[in-house]
DNA sequence: GATGAATGAGTATTCATTCAT
DNA sequence: CATGAATGAATACTCATTCAT
């Protein structure tokens, strides 16, 4: 009965936030972002429409805060020591570990790859460059890692053909997967470990 | 004074037909099919809103004329010569053909690659499945060439994995290219020859 | 191969606009004004829409020809021989055409009722009262019967209040029968034996 | 500042259904269903568009309330005690109760005549046949008085003919006085009394 | 903070009518 | 005379957003 403290709004207000989010993320990615009504995700969230626009400004600006959040959450993934160095054992890890990541989110990767085969949303990454980290720390990574390969290939080994061949195949594997139908048998992990085995 | 010729009416529709699906392409893939609107599609084909109709009883009738025509289009590259076998020499032709195809429509390519990850356009396939040929032929053919492989690699091969990391290879490498920047240097050939090489 | 004289020429011009007028009264009739296209009626009639308006100025006027060939026709039975006046014989006469008539074209009565229920139409009859011939002769004939039979009937017979109920009845008998399902056992005969009998 | 409460909300919501209904009959009655626009009707009612489709679904489902309604009301007349029963002085009393009925809301019956005779409407009712309870029992309450009849009446009475001429009579009576001109004298009450001293 | 009634700009679609041929 | 492609105004319906309470 006494009043709430600042902090205990604050908690409820990001609840609140994450809640919405949630629901529209869920609606955003079944059914895409234009098929998606506020109501819908209101409804879904258990809140009035009216709230929404308490917690985000619009029905665009809601997308890009899942954007956001979900580029963030991504990052963690990659380079989680933020060390930029990747050695041998820690290159098998980098695959299993995005691997891990496209099973565990594979709807949210899905609206991910629609999203950034946009137009209006390429431009948007153009544009709002500074706003998205983004992945050149990633490159120079890898980049670092294939040039070391060099040492114990034979000669005539060109790191950098082998490096867009593994980010190829990496790309072209996140994309099937993240498209296939749940009944088709993928053999995910046996595809896993070749790739792992053919570019470490 | 007399009217035009049965022939005559016949050509304009074929011709404005075409014009329609063409403008509908590039604005479907661009945007979407939800964010395209009818008008949209009609201006930039200088054509009206009502003329659409004329030629095409719904919007979404208009995109599924669209993907059958690209679909049959794509059909005449994959086996051009329907005898639905694949020799050593015809493998090599066969991934030349499509890098070859690639370069050529590269922004055509970008429009359906666009198009086809469309929720509505996926919904379209999975709803339509029996509507639109689906690609068994190739999977097939695919499928016997490394299967045939078999024998003359040594034992413990796994033609049915080889053959998914090679169609992964292959998405992969056309995502990468039909969305890289003119810009960047691809080293496109390379790339071809090295995805060649490994899965002759 | 000869030119067509003129009146050759009349006689197409006049056969083609009973075929549309022909093609209209069926649609109308049966879905209704609103709900028949132009489209439809020129494709009934076998000919272009273009042609339609070579014959008719609007759908509008199409109506409205129609209207004014229906009331002309029906006049015909009313009052066959023009002379105003209704003999005993001929009021059975009178009641058994009009029955008759109700019968062999339901449809276009059923158009009929529904038209001049539209206050649209009805402010149109008002209006334009001289282009359609309209019903007073009628009125005073049945009136100038329903008088004449004051001289056989009881004292205190009301010939006024007679007529009325005659045209009531008359009335209610129309609706009802135009509205009927063909497959309900309406009695038709019996009731129309029934009036005759009660208001000769 | 604190939100309406469930019951505010009902209420709102019950006055404005009401008011689109009302200003929805007036507009369907007159014009008819095809010729009245949704534009008509929310603007006669004072509301936007946008708002109509917060109460009702579609056009087509606002006609069917209207009509449920309405016939619901009308039931309410036609056998107020619901006992199914008409004894003879019940009789004259249930067609003094239509005329009064007929002459207290002559606007509204006109409106409703036309209502019914839509071809759109009278669909509805042959294709909602059970969505919308139908009359059987007003038909069976009459079949069963003049049954009754035959009784006090001489050999060779036809019960089913004399209900199906009063039927045709009233309605007959009610079509004429609707749409009558309020100048012309119609000599409503002795209308009604010859009505019940020709049936009862 | 919370509600949902209300708005209005937008969207697919229809159809009477025109007009070049 | 005849055709049907082309137009454009109208219409039902949707939905993000606002706002009084």
């Amino acid at each position: 009965m006494s009043p709430r403290t600042k902090k205990q709004y604050a908690d409820i207000r990001e609840e609140k936030r994450a809640l919405i989010m949630q629901s529209a993320l869920e609606h955003f990615s079944l059914n895409g972002y234009h098929a998606t009504t506020i109501s819908h995700i209101a409804k879904h969230a258990g809140i009035s429409k009216g709230l929404m626009y308490n917690y985000f400004p619009s029905k665009e600006e809601l997308l890009k805060e899942i954007i956001r959040k979900s580029v963030d959450e991504m990052y963690q993934y990659f380079d989680p020591d933020h060390d930029g160095y990747l050695s041998g054992d820690e290159f098998e890890d980098f695959v299993l570990r995005i691997a891990e990541l496209l099973k565990r989110k594979k709807a949210v990767w899905r609206l991910f790859f629609r999203l950034l085969m946009q137009e209006d949303v390429q431009k948007f990454f153009t544009e709002n460059e500074n706003q998205f980290r983004d992945l050149p720390g990633i490159t120079a990574m890898l980049s670092e890692y294939f040039n070391r390969k060099k040492e114990i290939k034979p000669p005539g080994y060109d790191p950098f053909l082998d490096m867009n061949m593994f980010i190829i195949t990496l790309k072209g594997f996140a994309l099937t997967f993240v498209f296939s139908d749940d009944q088709y048998d993928f053999r995910f992990d046996d595809v896993v470990k070749k790739i792992i085995e053919q570019y470490k």
